[in-house]
DNA sequence: ATATATTTTCAATAAATTTTGAAAATTCAA
DNA sequence: TTGAATTTTCAAAATTTATTGAAAATATAT
């Protein structure tokens, strides 16, 4: 297989991965691109390579710049606006890891906490039921919570090797 | 706050919560149904509680029973069919990972090693980078799939609790 | 300051996904 | 069998989400 041919795939691979988790198709393709891009790259070069608008590419790297997945780069003697990935995978699942937990885990163990104090008879089978699911969503989300939490602080990958021992 | 209205929030909550992972609305708030439900419902229980169609239930209900989550229950002297959701949140968490791994991981590992053997001059930038970029997620993915396989085996919630105590 | 290059915004449009509902298929009791 | 109850299917409609592109805003060089 050849390079071009090679990049194409993965990069419509990563794509529809994306939309798997809960990341739109373009957004994964960009940053598809410009993880396999060895030197920063502008927004033509994206619009040209993926074959789409310029707004899309703007509001998807605006997007991937918020995640913390991109940056941009500012190139000496250039007047376009050059954008960059962070190209260690580790940090790049560090980071997708910190937003989520952020933008969803946390908010529903808060919605969660509420839920847990409705008012109502405990005898009550749907009161019960009711009781129990949420209390056990919330402590199962509060350990993953904290799992999370120390993926997130440790910066090597040392900590997945270390899993891999301890379970071995 | 009353059961009512907790559990219209809740049901709705975990709709939105699984749109972020790659599940419909719909489909999640079944599943949420079925989790408070202390004993199995019918198809126009379903549809009576969430205000959908026929075949919209039959369609999602058909799609957590594939994904594992839900099962139908023949209740002896009924004509209708009943259906249920496994309460275990580990059970439900596990199922879900082992699903998602199968469909989704497995797949892009299998692609991503055939990526990795382009043609090409490993001097050039381009071909060095995307070499790289793709071995790099390949064994980031091979660690995932090794943890994710251990999580998968182990029945209990132990297994969190160990990993807590050894990263504390 | 002015002209030019570049980026951003956002209403309109297009595309993708979800939902409906009625017809077809199936199940089951008598 | 026959017929009523129930489930399934799937084309059409509705809804949601993504994309475009041109105008407005911003930045930069001279």
């Amino acid at each position: 297989m050849k390079l071009t041919e090679a990049k194409a795939q993965f990069i419509s691979s990563w794509g529809a991965f994306g939309t798997h988790w809960g990341i739109n198709r373009t957004m994964a393709q960009i940053h598809a691109l410009l993880l396999i891009s060895p030197d920063p790259i502008t927004q033509d070069d994206i619009m040209e390579q993926l074959s789409i608008s310029r707004g899309n590419v703007n509001m998807n790297t605006r997007d991937l710049i918020d995640w913390g997945l991109v940056d941009r780069v500012l190139i000496p003697g250039e007047r376009k606006e050059f954008f960059t990935a962070e190209k260690d995978i580790w940090k790049v699942a560090t980071q997708i890891i910190k937003e989520r937990k952020k933008r969803e885990l946390d908010p529903m163990l808060k919605l969660l906490s509420q839920l847990e104090q409705i008012e109502g008879d405990k005898k009550d089978k749907d009161v019960k039921q009711f009781v129990d699911t949420i209390a056990g969503i919330r402590k199962f989300g509060g350990q993953a919570d904290k799992v999370l939490d120390v993926m997130i602080k440790a910066d090597e990958s040392w900590i997945l090797g270390s899993m891999l021992k301890f379970f071995k």
